[in-house]
DNA sequence: TTTATTTTTTGATATTTGTCAAAAGATTTG
DNA sequence: CAAATCTTTTGACAAATATCAAAAAATAAA
């Protein structure tokens, strides 16, 4: 299973929590444009992502503003959410095909009180996503547009391919046609 | 012990576990401007702030940039450093005198062992620095300088007695002289 | 308290990026 | 394949904030 072999590239996981994992995992398959989770709703599921591509994005003046982007075997949920409890300020939506596989926050909550060393998963699964956010901020605050552009064609080129000029400029922190024109001088 | 005693507001703390953190904390008493964590070194420790005032900052072409700042009853590390292991890209430095109860990373790990519990706890505190840093994010993306200065005032307004101008100008992302102009015309 | 040092404010100007509108180019659909 | 729709590019102009320099105010030191 993906995700097994994902999570044992980061960590030891024994064969009862494999079994364990497997049993709460769920398989899903969704069309590009659909939405997953809708703003307001509870993200009460985390999705590894085995095939595809899905984004998160809110609106701020009814504009759509892109959150993140993820990909294969990456995790995709509104963290925020997922963790706070809270309604989700994004929806998230495929923009290819993908299959997923979905683990419900409760079910996930059964395997911590049985296999503690789950907690550690979760830890370093949090973990990782605040190093990500950190380095974001980093580029948002102290990088011009065209340095953040130059950073994503550099580790995420293919996602250029993958998803539209506005979904990425949003996503970097610029308008379209400030990315429209970056593109064009270079 | 005020750090247990800020643990079990958030979770439910074992009397074994409380006499394990008793055993490993270290009391430590620093005075103003001194500095803790130096840029480059590693960040192996994990301080409970008991009184006084901390910030993490760092340099970009060769001007300060607080990072954070941590008062009463919060942590302070360096985040990124600490759950990496990688160096430390920020200083961190006592705005004020500071009484702290710090907290190793081995130890810790002992405490993971012994008590597999605590795994939940790193969880909880990594979350909490996840869910902080993502607000600001949505802060400088979204909002003017003026509105990141207010924000400030409303939540964190007794920061304004206790930092520079400049310091509380470069973690809110806009220059020293912005900020007095925001002031200014208040 | 007077001087020296640091912090904050003010002014003039420059730079980056955003906004709005329209044209050009792609892509989808009937 | 033609019309309709969506995406990207281009242009003119505006707004927000930065930069650099200097004055004023506050704080610390002699």
């Amino acid at each position: 299973m993906p995700l097994i072999k994902h999570l044992s590239s980061i960590i030891t996981i024994s064969n009862e929590l494999k079994l364990g994992l497997n049993s709460i995992s769920k398989n899903i398959k969704i069309q590009k444009g659909e939405i997953i989770i809708n703003i307001d709703e509870r993200s009460d599921s985390i999705y590894f992502i085995k095939t595809g591509l899905l984004r998160g994005y809110y609106f701020i003046d009814g504009k759509e503003i892109t959150n993140w982007f993820a990909q294969e075997n990456e995790f995709a949920t509104c963290f925020y959410s997922f963790i706070s409890n809270k309604p989700s300020f994004e929806n998230i939506q495929a923009l290819e095909d993908c299959e997923l596989q979905g683990l419900s926050l409760s079910s996930l909550q059964n395997l911590y009180s049985s296999f503690p060393e789950t907690e550690r998963i979760g830890r370093m699964i949090t973990e990782n996503y605040y190093i990500k956010l950190e380095d974001r901020i980093l580029s948002l605050q102290f990088k011009t547009a065209k340095e953040r552009y130059e950073k994503l064609l550099k580790h995420k080129a293919s996602l250029l391919q993958r998803a539209s000029l506005g979904q990425i400029a949003s996503y970097l922190g610029m308008t379209q046609e400030t990315l429209s024109r970056i593109r064009a001088e270079m």
